[in-house]
RNA sequence: GCGAUCGUAGCUCAGUUGGUUAGAGCGCCGGUUUGUGGUACCGGAGGUCGGGGGUUCAAGACCCCUCGAUCGCCCCA
């Protein structure tokens, strides 16, 4: 590579071969189940104004505060590339009166960009699948999202991944809950790490799921969601958990999962490889593969009538990490021309073939005698040889015999090869 | 933002305590062999050893800076 060749952007990927073939597998599996749930297919703009992001993330969220890919357009407003979908389905649905369709079920897919150091299954420029159901306040339309998520999950192979499950009650029970965590952990200070001491600050909930053993000693005796839950808040959650056991889904209490955004009340989930899977193993510490939850709070930050919704993404390279090799697939046919003047012929041949649904790609090129070992490289069903030695008689070589006659078939009823001799051999 | 490890042909990697024109396998291109064939052999193209500076008679090897990659922390999908 020249030294003048520009490089991509850090945190950027070029994806190709079995990777993008594995990409590919989870987007088509995602778009193939979301319409057996009716969930519609949108699209929405990859930036936005900066507000959108900012009013309803949480200003004080690592997100916002420094994750943000933000600039200035050229009438001097302030714009950002989508650090996550909800925000931008949230403006959406409220500039474009979408409350005409509630309860709206919603798929969506695409790139994502935030400025964070990238590591194992983790990027600058990454991809989400995306589903959120909006204007449904009942517990059934957690139940309808998990379902789906847990299908995808298992459609596209991957195994001993559980769903990860908590409530973070209503608003009321929340800020009790966080209030009664801040106390506590309050008298331990000094004694927390450093970063939990920061977190105490910031986001107490998220001390809960520290990995460091000062503050894991505190968490066993700490403040629990379920002392602090509403009457209504605790319904709210058993209607979510009999309706995942009437689904199917196989889910465990998570008391330490919480979300690390403002707008999130109630259910909040992660679907988590099993200690000690492969699956766990080939994500590093990268563990969580789908995550959501319900955020009856956001459309208020954005000036929208309170509506409730809940919604998850997942990420489409960690996905794709768990569904194993997925190359390309050989090819139905190989067209060699050992000739130069048959390219004519060749390529009518892969117009045929191409037509009666065959994969075909011609070799043409290179040392005419070495084109049929390329083309018994590329392990081919078939490999139809055009010009080669005046061996016209029998030029479709292939261990299916009923390959071979649909491929003499098609060109025997083709003007271009009505000269030729049988296929056959 | 912090920490650790690592950057040698298109790919995977060798390159002894710093010592002459930097190597292999695979891939690519061509030739010979074979002649209905995925074989074998020969040859070729392709590297300012990530970039810059320094130490030295001498640096791919040592030092500094920088860029990038990987993995972890923070945070998160």
């Amino acid at each position: 590579m020249s030294k003048n060749t520009p490089q991509a952007i850090r945190g950027t990927q070029d994806i190709f071969g079995p990777d993008a073939e594995a990409f590919a597998f989870v987007v088509e599996t995602f778009e193939r189940v979301r319409k057996l749930y009716r969930f519609r297919r949108a699209e929405m703009p990859v930036f936005e104004k900066t507000e959108v992001f900012a009013r309803s993330i949480g200003e004080t969220t690592d997100i916002v505060s420094k994750e943000m890919y933000s600039f200035d357009d050229r009438g001097g407003e302030s714009l950002t590339l989508r650090p996550e979908f909800t925000a931008g389905i949230a403006r959406a649905y409220l500039t474009n009166g979408w409350q005409q369709h509630a309860p709206l079920k919603l798929a969506t897919h695409g790139p994502l960009f935030r400025y964070e150091r990238p590591q194992k299954g983790r990027y600058r420029q990454f991809h989400q699948i995306d589903a959120e159901i909006i204007g449904a306040a009942e517990p059934q339309a957690d139940v309808e999202l998990l379902a789906m998520a847990d299908q995808i999950i298992r459609e596209l192979g991957i195994e001993d991944v559980t769903l990860h499950l908590n409530t973070l009650g209503d608003g009321d029970s929340r800020e009790a809950w966080r209030a009664a965590l801040v106390e506590y952990f309050s008298a331990v200070r000094g004694e927390l790490s450093e970063d939990s001491q920061e977190r105490l600050e910031k986001n107490p909930l998220r001390i809960l799921d520290s990995k460091d053993p000062r503050d894991r000693k505190f968490l066993g005796n700490a403040p629990r969601i379920d002392d602090f839950l509403t009457d209504e808040a605790k319904a709210f959650f058993e209607a979510v958990t009999s309706g995942l056991d009437a689904a199917g889904v196989k889910w465990t209490r998570a008391e330490s999962l919480v979300r690390g955004l403002d707008y999130y009340r109630h259910t909040a989930f992660e679907f988590i490889p099993d200690e000690g899977s492969e699956a766990a193993g080939k994500l590093g510490s990268q563990s969580t593969i789908l995550g959501g939850g319900r955020y009856d709070g956001l459309m208020e930050s954005l000036g929208g009538a309170s509506t409730p919704a809940v919604g998850w993404a997942a990420g489409i390279e960690r996905l794709a990490m768990l569904v194993g090799e997925n190359d390309q697939a050989p090819a139905d046919v190989i067209v060699i021309v050992e000739d130069d003047s048959f390219i004519g012929q060749g390529i009518s041949a892969l117009r045929l073939l191409r037509q009666d649904g065959l994969t075909a790609e011609l070799i043409s090129s290179g040392s005419p005698r070495k084109r049929f070992d390329k083309a018994s490289k590329l392990n081919p069903r078939a490999i139809l040889s055009l010009g080669g030695q005046g061996q016209l008689g029998s030029p479709v070589r292939s261990s299916e015999e009923a390959l071979v006659d649909r491929i003499a078939d098609l060109l025997s009823n083709s003007a271009s090869f009505g000269s030729l001799a049988s296929p056959r051999a």
